[in-house]
Parts: C-alpha cells; structure tokens; sequence
RNA sequence: GCCGGCGUGGCGAAAUGGCAGACGCAACGGACUUAAAAUCCGUUUUCGCGAAAGCGAAGUGCGGGUUCGAGUCCCGCCGCCGGCACCA
C-alpha cells in the first residue's frame, strides 16, 4: 500500500490544516471573563478520560473514545455552542518509577518524552482539543492543588446529622483526628519480603509478586485512608438522577452493596463481655446453632478455653500468613477451630458454641455472625463439615404442584414462613423481620442497622512517583501544612530502589524529610487516582494560581446544577474505570460541593463507555500475540481522516470490534470518491477542479438525498451513532458520484456534515471549491450545522405491501395520503391478491397507512 | 456461584412490533487498459424449480408463548464475553 500513489493526497493537506488550525489557535476556548468570550452562546462539556503516557504510545483503543468526543465537540461547536474540550496526561504511576529504578532515568524526564510522544500521535489525528488547557498531573502547579484538595479532606469531616462534609471546626467532640475525611489508620498492605517493598493490589498475582514471582504477605502498616464510607448512602442515591449505563450503574451499586438487616447482642455463656453480630435475616435468629468470629476479633483470645488455646492459635496464624486473595477464595473448601466457648441466644436462651472462621471477615459489620446453617449457603457448608447442628426455621413456600420433599440436610436461603421460631411462627419473612427487630429493641438486644461493603479508601503508596503528602509529624502526631506551604515538591533522588524496609522511598532524601528541627515530612505519597479524581475541574480554569478552580469558570462549564446534577455534559472512556476513578471522583467532588468550593453535585452527567478494539484476529491486543496495530503506521498508509473514519464505522462505540486493515480501506475508498467529487486528474496526473462540478441546482433526487442525509447524520451524531452517520453520507456520495453534473451547493452540504468526521478532506475541499465557486467563505468547520427540510422528504407515492396472513404477496405503489379504506380497496383490486383471496374467508384485514395490508383468511 | 452484556450472510454490521441483511469488506462477472493495479458498472442469505425475467420455500443461537404480523416483546434453555467473588 505505502509503495503505491496515494488515491488522494492527504499527506499534503493533512499536517497542512493541522499547522493551521494550530497556527490560528483554532480550538481554543475563551473562558467567561475573557474579552473573545461569548455569554450568550450554551456551553457544552465534553471529556475523554486521559491517558497514561505509557513508554509504548497510543494504541488505536485511545482514539476510539477520543474520535466519538472530537466529532461531539466539532458538532456542537457548529451549532453553536461554547465547547470545552480539553486534553491531559495522568502522569503519575508506577511504569515510570520502575524504569526509573532499572535505568536511573529520572521519572519526570521519562514521562516529559512519552507526554511529548502521545501529544505529537494525537495532533497527528487532528482532534480539536483546546491545548492551552493541557494539564499535567505531576506538574507542580497541579500537584499543588491536588495537595490542597487533600487538605479540605483533612480539614473536614462527614457530619451525621446534616449528613454532608464540613468543616472539621463544626466538630464539638474530643478529638477531631477521630473524625477527619482524610485519618491515619494501622491497614494491611501487600509486603514483599524479597522485593522489599509494598506491592500495589495489581502488582500481586495469585499471592505472588508480578516482578520475580516472590511470595507477598498481608502486613498491617499505618497508612494514610479516605473516609468514602461516610458518603456511601449519597453516592448510592445520586446514581439515580445519572445519564449513565444501567450496567455502570449496578457496578457501582454493587460495589457500593448496601444492606438492611440488624445488629444482635449475644451474651457469653461464662459471663465477660458481651459481643454484636450483623445479620441480614434477624428472623433466623432461633435457628443461629453456633457462632463465629474472624480470627481478627479482639474477643478471641479472651474467650479461647485451655483446651483449645493452641489449636486457636495455630489457626490464627496460619490465617494471618495467607495473602488476601488465598484467604478470600470462595471455592475452597472453609476453615475453621472451636473456640471453647458458648455464647447465649437472646431469644431463646439456648447455649451455643463459638467457632473462629476465616469466612468471616473482619471489617465487615461487627466481624462476627451467627451462624445459620439451614439458610446460609456459608453457614451450611461449615455445619456439615464440622458436624453442627442444622435447624430449619423458615418454610419455603410450596410452589403449586411440587410434592417432592427437599432433602433434609438441604439449605434454603429464601423468603418463606417462619416455623419453630417461638413467637415469629407462621409470619413470612418480611413481618418476622420486622417483628424480631422490634422485639431485640424493645429489650436493648439488637437494632436495626444498614451496612455497606464499601471500605474505606486506603490513599497512600509507598512510592516515589506521586504526590507527597503535606503533611509533617511532630512529637507522633500529624499535623496539616498551611495552603501558603503548597506545593510540596518531590525531593531529587539518584536511588529509585527500594529501601528493603517498610520505609518509602522518600526516606532516602535526608535534607527534605527535615521540616524543622522537630517536625518530618510524611513520606508516603498518593496513589495515581488522586490526580485523575478532579483533573475535569482544572481544565476549566487550568492556569488559575489563586483557586483549584474558579467560582465563575465552574460555574460556567459546570453548570450550576439547577438542570442536571453533573457537570461534565459527555464522559467517554473504557469500562475499567467503572468502579474506582469514578466513585473516587463522584466522592471529592461531593465533599467539595459540600463545602462550597463547586456547584454541582455530581461530577459527571453522561457516560459512555467505548468498547475494546480487539486484533484482526479477534483476540485481546497484545505484543506477545503480535496483533497491536498502530495508530501512525495506519495514519501513514491511509491519512489520518481514514483513520478517524474506520474507528467510527466499525461498529457501534460501545461494542467490542475486531480490527480490519480491509476495512480500513474501504473507508478510505469512500473519502478517495469524495475527492473525485470535487477533483479530477491531468495528463500530468495533477489534481485539478473536476469539470463535473457546476453551479446548477441538484435535481430532486439529489436534494433528497441530501436532506435525507443532513437529517440521519444529525440524529446519529446525538445518538453517537457514527457508524449509520457514515453509511449515510456514502449512500450520498454515491448518488452523487454517479450524476453527470455536481451541484457545488450539494457539495457544500455534503462537506459540511462530513467535516467533523473527517476534518481536513472537508476542508481542502471547502478550499478549493471556494476558489471557483460562492458560498465558501470561512472554513468548513466554522459553518453553521445545516437542517434538513421535512418537506423535501416526503414522497408523495409510497410502496406499500400486501400480505396474506402476514406474508408478503405482492407490492402497491399508493399515494401517502391513502387512508385505511382506500388502501384496502387498491389491494383487493390487486391481481395477485384478488386471485388468492377469491373463495376465501376473510377473518380480518389489517391496513397500515403507508406501510402494507394484511388480509387474514381463514 | 452471583450480576451484567451479546448471539443476524463468508466477515464488520443495519433494521420506531410492519418488505431481514442498509452501508462497508471479501468473492464473482463486465467496462477501461498492450497488461496489471486503481477506477467505474453489475451480481452475491440459503435451498428448490426455471434457459431467463422470475416463482416458491426456509431463514436472525435453541425450545415455547403473545400478536393479524416478532431479529425486536414475554417465559425457559444453550453458548461467548465482561465484572464481582465467603460482605452474613
């Protein structure tokens, strides 16, 4: 392909349009307040979510999500819009750091290349980002304001009473550190003794190091957390009022996984403390025939009889030594050791014994349950292994005409009628729910209570590539930086290595970790989400120094909330996001419209995932498959408009879709037959005005077609329908490929609804058309998006069909206008039709105006 | 195991409950050419009948249902992909 001439020659006008559009600074967007801002105009807010600047380049996954945004934004800037539509790099992040350690190369010049890499393949493609707004998460003038968000989150706390997030001031209890968004807690982390070093979650492997296949344990080490939790309830509801997949939606939720049930107080058996379980079926409490606690639990060691004291002990140990992914196993078959001690059910004072088990959790409700057997898969799979008691307490409700007998030792986790449970005898579920609740209130023995899965967030790394904290310690306690000591800059370090101690590596820069003479920096840093979790805030006031972002700006682009609760109008990105940039992000931004800094509730109103590209041979890219394809050798062979086409006429955006290089050219075929639309070859094969193009009105076919097209293309665009845009404006092309003359105003249209899909064939073409003909003034891009006309549309005759029992018969070329009536008579005056109703019964006749007749006969 | 999503020609895919397969790829035939490529025109769901225009039947993963009419709606399966995974 590369070897032979170019159907059109797009490598010419290609960097030719792009150093102009850079040149006239053609996508910049003024901001509310600057002199070349418009206050009259909508705004519109469309996002991509940035890339990591990996070592390896875009891949063609990027600009898939990234060509739907360019033509959203290009769109609606025809329409009249102000679009903010901005470009950055979530630079922070481990690649970086671990070439950082096996070359020495310092992470900011690494990431300082790939950011100049990735910015120079996106430009390659024309999209219309604003660059002036170009944001870099480890710049200092950006780390600065992530540094003083985490402040805010220090600075406050979650207020039950008015359940939002204020100022840690309001606080009147003892200790405000009890309370902080942001607080210090002892949290298990992946240590890797060989490495010496933490691993993140996704560095470890089936409990084993990704880098050297070394054995990780779980070691509780103090560690920076965000108190999400507080805000669970919240970010549960706000889903609701959300433009968003379903799908994305139950992620979160799920995530999120709020429960209803209740807490109860069982007492021990030998007198001592009391303790509390959760339980979702309070109404199983009289069929709880033993307990357990997480070997985590404080009561353990407490309560542990001499008998089995050292079984007890091993267990434990033997449980603390797993990694979490061994112990959180579901498949695998329970554990667990009898603790020597009876506790007492408060409903029926029966004695029951407590067990420890690792399928209980710790940080989970209370971290001990009662144990259900008859109704809990869990609780039934340990009773039958350890031979504990299983007593059936609810009855399934017989469905009709089942008599089979559900064997004995069989569980039922469902709704049914309760039975041998004392006074819930005979209520379903739901009211022996209610009614036990009641009961266990009444007597101070339990209470209702909804839980979530949602943990806390643990929000620091023992890193070097993110942002430090800025935070100092003094005499063992934290203590805040004032916002005047913003930015804390990353020390220069030589040694990226790993300490071999649970020390970060920030330990290593002696001079910096020394606040004061009595004061040390914190040496933890952030984790890569914090960057991305508001970086749509800066891009709407990227170089304001006084605020993170403006009141006016955000405001403006935000919106103020009063029409919808998010702020960013469009979000496109991948599904991976689903769960944790997106709840981390929906997260600050609530804490920050909660404190006033922000107008809107939420941060992102409509989502979009794109789906994956797969290889042309329909597995997964990958280098070790040999199928990555990429974007500049496609833009080399093709141009970059071919390869923003092809990404979109592959499929709908949200489906996974293999790769096709054949592909590829067909749609590169189509936008040759546009150029020979407008442009013919010489003798010399130069490429001059086609002789077929004419001032001359389309004739009404043509004009047809172009409304038809004006019409689906518009409506596909708003759906991000692209692939029918597309199929659309080549049924156009061809219709006009094949006239003899070419209307210039048809042409006109035509390039119009084409430019945001393929930006610089439009306007070469707009050019050179504009050179021997009116009506093209300006660019391309900067026309008004043209309307169709309804009543161009219209045809006065329409085909409808007839059929016989809903089969098609035959055909009728009738006026629009028929009514059912005359339809009717116009078909049974048909040859086809009489012939086959003739004799027949007619049960029914079924006429649709401008559709068909169907004759139901017996 | 649980929760989502998707199953339509040789392939990527289209189809407000109303002519299944638009558009593109591939393949085949023709025009142009000394020739090829490119381009342009045409054919292409399958099966049967026909020399042919055409005619008939079947057809959207499988089995049922609702409806005059189902790729589309409902019920039950199967397969593939993704997410979660002992959350009491």
């Amino acid at each position: 392909m590369s070897s032979q001439r170019k159907q059109f020659p797009f490598s010419d006008f290609e960097p030719k349009w792009q150093q102009r559009w850079e040149a006239a600074a053609a996508f910049r967007t003024p901001n509310p307040g600057e002199p070349d801002f418009d206050p009259s105009k909508p705004k519109y807010y469309v996002l991509d979510m940035f890339p990591y600047p990996s070592g390896s380049g875009l891949h063609v996954g990027h600009p898939e999500g990234y060509t739907a945004t360019d033509i959203l934004a290009r769109w609606r800037r025809m329409c009249g819009y102000n679009v903010l539509h901005p470009m950055g790099w979530d630079a922070f992040g481990l690649p970086a750091e671990q070439y950082a350690v096996k070359t020495g190369q310092h992470p900011a010049v690494t990431t300082a290349n790939n950011v100049k890499h990735f910015k120079a393949q996106l430009q390659r493609i024309g999209f219309s980002y604003d660059w002036s707004r170009e944001v870099n998460t480890t710049d200092p003038n950006y780390v600065r304001w992530t540094q003083w968000i985490f402040l805010q989150l220090y600075n406050s706390w979650f207020n039950p009473t008015t359940k939002r997030a204020e100022s840690i001031s309001t606080y009147t209890g003892d200790n405000p550190d009890d309370v902080r968004l942001a607080y210090v807690a002892e949290m298990p982390v992946n240590w890797c003794p060989e490495l010496g070093t933490v691993l993140a979650n996704e560095e470890v492997t089936d409990g084993k190091s990704e880098v050297g296949g070394f054995p990780v344990e779980r070691r509780p080490m103090r560690q920076w957390m965000l108190r999400i939790t507080a805000f669970a309830e919240r970010l549960l509801e706000g889903l609701d009022a959300l433009d968003w997949p379903e799908s994305i939606k139950l992620l979160q939720k799920n995530w999120i996984g709020r429960s209803e049930g209740a807490f109860v107080d069982f007492t021990l058996k030998d007198g001592g403390d009391n303790f509390t379980v959760y339980t979702t079926r309070p109404d199983t409490l009289f069929g709880a025939t033993y307990m357990v606690l997480a070997p985590e639990h404080p009561l353990v060691a407490q309560i542990t009889s001499t008998e089995q004291k050292e079984a007890v002990e091993n267990y434990v140990r033997t449980v603390a030594s797993k990694s979490e992914r061994d112990r959180q196993d579901a498949s695998k078959e329970k554990t667990g050791v009898f603790t020597g001690a009876y506790a007492i059910n408060p409903v029926n004072g029966a004695s029951i014994p407590i067990w420890i088990a690792d399928y209980v959790l710790t940080g989970y409700g209370t971290g001990a349950i009662m144990a259900v057997p008859a109704h809990d898969d869990r609780d039934h799979a340990f009773a039958t292994k350890f031979n504990l008691p299983i007593v059936k307490v609810v009855q399934e409700s017989p469905s009709p005409g089942d008599a089979s007998v559900p064997p004995a030792t069989s569980y039922f986790t469902g709704d049914g009628v309760a039975i041998n449970s004392g006074i819930l005898d005979g209520l379903p579920t739901a009211e022996a729910k209610r009614k036990i609740t009641l009961w266990l209130e009444e007597r101070s023995l339990g209470r209702a209570a909804v839980q979530y899965k949602l943990r806390d967030w643990l929000f620091s790394r023992q890193r070097y590539w993110g942002e430090p904290f800025p935070i100092i310690w003094e005499n063992g306690r934290h203590r805040a930086l004032d916002e005047s000591e913003l930015p804390v800059r990353l020390p220069e370090l030589h040694d990226f290595k790993p300490t071999g101690t649970a020390e970060p590596p920030l330990s290593k820069a002696k001079e910096w970790l020394r606040h004061s003479e009595t004061a040390v920096r914190e040496l933890n840093t952030m984790p890569q989400w914090a960057g991305s979790c508001w970086y749509y805030l800066r891009f709407c006031d990227p170089h304001n120094d006084t605020c993170f972002v403006s009141e006016e700006a955000a405001r403006y682009w935000l919106g103020d909330g009063s029409n919808q609760p998010g702020g960013v109008d469009l979000y496109v990105g991948g599904t991976e996001h689903a769960v944790l940039h997106l709840l981390y992000s929906r997260f600050w931004h609530m804490v920050l419209h909660d404190l006033g800094f922000l107008p809107t509730p939420e941060p992102f109103q409509r989502l979009v995932n794109q789906g994956i590209i797969l290889g042309a041979d329909g597995q997964k890219m990958s280098k070790s498959r040999g199928n990555v394809v990429n974007p500049d050798d496609v833009i080399n062979d093709y141009g970059a408009d071919a390869f923003r086409l092809y990404e979109m006429f592959m499929g709908p955006l949200e489906q996974m879709k293999p790769w096709s290089m054949k592909g590829v050219e067909g749609v590169y075929r189509f936008l040759a037959r546009v150029w020979r639309l407008v442009m013919q070859e010489d003798q010399e094969g130069r490429w001059q005005m086609s002789d077929a193009v004419a001032d001359i009105e389309p004739t009404a076919s043509q004009l047809r077609t172009l409304h038809a097209t004006i019409k689906k293309v518009t409506a596909d665009i708003s759906t991000l329908s692209f692939n029918t845009a597309i199929a659309q404006m080549m049924v156009c092309v061809n219709e006009l490929t094949s006239a003899e003359k070419r209307p210039a105003s048809a042409l006109r249209t035509l390039l119009v609804l084409l430019s945001p899909f393929a930006p610089h064939i439009a306007e070469e073409l707009w050019e050179r058309l504009g050179e021997k003909f009116s009506g093209f003034g300006g660019l391309a891009q900067s026309q008004d998006w043209p309307r169709h006309d309804e009543s161009l549309l219209v045809e006065n005759e329409v085909e409808i069909v007839l059929q016989i029992n809903g089969k098609v018969r035959g055909r009728l070329v009738v006026s629009k206008d028929a009514d059912r009536e005359q339809l009717e008579t116009a078909a049974r005056a048909d040859e086809k039709i009489a012939a086959q109703i003739a004799g027949k019964k007619i049960i029914k006749v079924i006429a649709v105006p401008g559709k068909l007749v169907n004759f139901v006969i017996g």
